[in-house]
DNA sequence: CTTAATGCAAACCGTTTGCATAGAT
DNA sequence: ATCTATGCAAACGGTTTGCATTAAG
């Protein structure tokens, strides 16, 4: 993921741009709100204001580099776009994110919405629950 | 789902929370945000602030007789909590929201979290699409 | 009579936007 | 030189809250 992915988007290869892809794909935690990004940018040294932050999150998911999901709460979270479509195991207390894949459940759900007569244009499967250092 | 219902939860039986368990209970479409059950207790004549609406709904959800849900969108929305569960089928275009369930995929569920060793509290499936008539 | 519930308006918080400036090509 | 991207601060929309008033038990 880099400046050449930017390009092929469309858009221009800028400081900002560059340097959120860079947290985007080095972070350990690849599960980010807005906020997180502006502060690991700070702390890496980068003033980037919290509203490029916004425009360039929502650019990045338009041109299919980033995915954004709505889990519990107020803000959104951001993660590279996987090449593998995956879902998420979240944990309510310390808000750890974990992903898994069930080729059972994906196939239900193309089920399901076939059934009922729906054009399935994405679907959004989240397990809450405690996570084994918080039990 | 009534007056006694409220109490049981703990809960004053106020004009506002009756008429806002009346309009959760009887409206056509069941799936409603704020703003809907504000605007349907309008139309029926009743005077209710949105304030209250807002603090209503997180009680009857607190009290367990309403769930919450984070569909895309600003927006909550609320419906009586059905005894048996079930998830949503949401339409992006005209917004309508049908339930289904499906016992393989809830089993899956299960066994994910217990293989990830998450004790599992909650979950949330929606599948988006754009529904038979709007296609 | 006591305590909790409501309405109002203001606060809140994450996110978006208008506009003037800075930067990429 | 042109045209887009950025920062700032103000606006926004859904939701929450403090406080004085009203209603339930």
């Amino acid at each position: 993921m880099d400046n050449q992915d930017l390009r092929r988007a469309g858009l221009k290869v800028t400081l900002p741009r560059v340097k959120i892809l860079e947290i985007l794909t080095t972070a350990k935690e690849h599960h980010l709100s807005a906020e997180d990004v502006y502060r690991l940018l700070q702390e890496s040294g980068e003033e980037v204001s919290l509203a490029t932050i916004y425009r360039v999150l929502t650019q990045f998911e338009q041109a299919g580099l980033v995915e954004r999901h709505n889990f519990e709460g107020a803000h959104a979270i951001f993660e590279l776009k996987p090449e593998k479509h995956h879902d998420h195991l979240v944990c309510i207390y310390c808000g750890k994110v974990e992903e898994f894949v069930d080729d059972t459940i994906e196939r239900r759900q193309q089920k399901i919405a076939q059934d009922a007569g729906y054009r399935m244009t994405d679907h959004s499967l989240i397990i809450y629950g405690m996570c084994v250092s918080c039990q």
